[in-house]
DNA sequence: TTGATTTTCACCTTTTCATGCTATTTTTAA
DNA sequence: TTAAAAATAGCATGAAAAGGTGAAAATCAA
């Protein structure tokens, strides 16, 4: 057996977070670090108590969870995040998880879970319900436009323009970047105006970039 | 007890076919609808079987699990797909995802699990491993760039523009939508390309859609 | 109330872009 | 090998955008 799991608990609830001290603390293989009911000495406390895996709260008083995420993983970033929340709230999941969680707990979950969950997650994994799971998942699906549309028959060249475009570029600095004449940029352009079916440059970069042209 | 769940199998290996023929017929509260080494005959079949559930093995000769699943999806949107795989191979993983999976587990999954992912996943949830999760996290966190950038202090109005400019209209388009005069519009736009520190629409546009200005 | 910022507008110049037409050379496909 | 497509280029014109300068209302903060 390796050291035991260094947890520290963000919580503000005092039942649950006593309720968790004693879980934690009866848990072979795991040490409870620290307990405190919000995140206002957060930097002082991390780097002092090096906790493996952060149970954190969303919602406390102060700071709330979802705002000190970001903070721990910038002093600490090997720790992980597990969020602690009630509800399946859409956006603060994903805010969550932007902001550097590893997991998501709900505060329902069994204690024989939050003990498995605790190492998993410090094994890497990301332990979280099925059904936030799949509002991740949903929520990747709507990313990435399957197609990629109809297919406008660019000429590599004019790809390759188009790329310049994307770029910022004037005709000039584009002229200069391919080594042909401004004329001939021109010529490639209307072109590609012509296969996107618009009519200035904006309107082909914005197009290029929502339906991933190039 | 509502009615009992239809699962339909395609597993190309005939051990684990019978194998698993044999559990989902011996579960109370599953129907085992249909299962079959391939899918060539997917169109015909998933329309009669009425599947809520399809187990697709992602390595099968012919079309992969991977390439039916869309097939799948857009013949019968309500049927939830659970992928099989025996290695957690990244791309397949997304393809998978993208391609409309709803769940993805390891063939090694005990049986009892397997039941409940099964359950799971026709209940709305998205069954996966808790690593399979973290890669999917993970990418999630790439793809949005934290912190939105320094702020570039556009007042409400230049950002109105830049929203407008976003959306690829003209000077005079901008101006038409919201009631001002053209060279209003010029001057907002001037001091947006002065804080954005660009000095041309589409750079302008660029730069917003990149930092997620607006 | 006063100073600062924002929003509005005007005029003028220069540059860049959009588009029409034409045309030669090179490459590719039939 | 011949026709088609792609890449190159030029010229011309009007429209749109960018840049300079200035300034009057309106709003906001101190």
């Amino acid at each position: 057996m390796e050291n035991k799991i260094r947890i520290l608990l963000y919580e503000d609830n005092r039942d649950l977070r006593e309720g968790m001290t004693f879980l934690l603390q009866a848990t072979p293989g795991l040490q409870l670090v620290g307990a405190f009911p919000d995140t206002s000495n957060l930097e002082m406390q991390v780097p002092g108590l090096k906790p493996d895996v952060v149970l954190m709260d969303i919602d406390m008083p102060g700071r709330t969870g979802i705002e000190a995420t970001p903070v721990l993983k910038a002093l600490r970033p090997e720790t992980q995040v597990l969020m602690l929340t009630v509800f399946e709230d859409e956006d603060r999941i994903f805010q969550a998880i932007r902001n550097g969680a590893s997991g998501y707990l709900l505060k329902r979950t069994s204690p024989t879970e939050i003990i498995a969950a605790i190492h998993d997650v410090h094994a890497g994994g990301s332990p979280m319900t099925s059904s936030i799971a799949r509002r991740v998942l949903f929520f990747f699906q709507q990313e990435q436009p399957v197609a990629k549309s109809r297919d406008y028959d660019l000429s590599p060249r004019e790809q390759d323009i188009l790329k310049s475009l994307v770029k910022g570029f004037s005709y000039k600095l584009i002229a200069d970047e391919h080594f042909i004449s401004i004329d001939t940029v021109r010529s490639h352009i209307r072109h590609i105006y012509e296969k996107l079916q618009v009519n200035s440059k904006t309107e082909a970069v914005l197009k290029a970039l929502k339906e991933k042209i190039v």
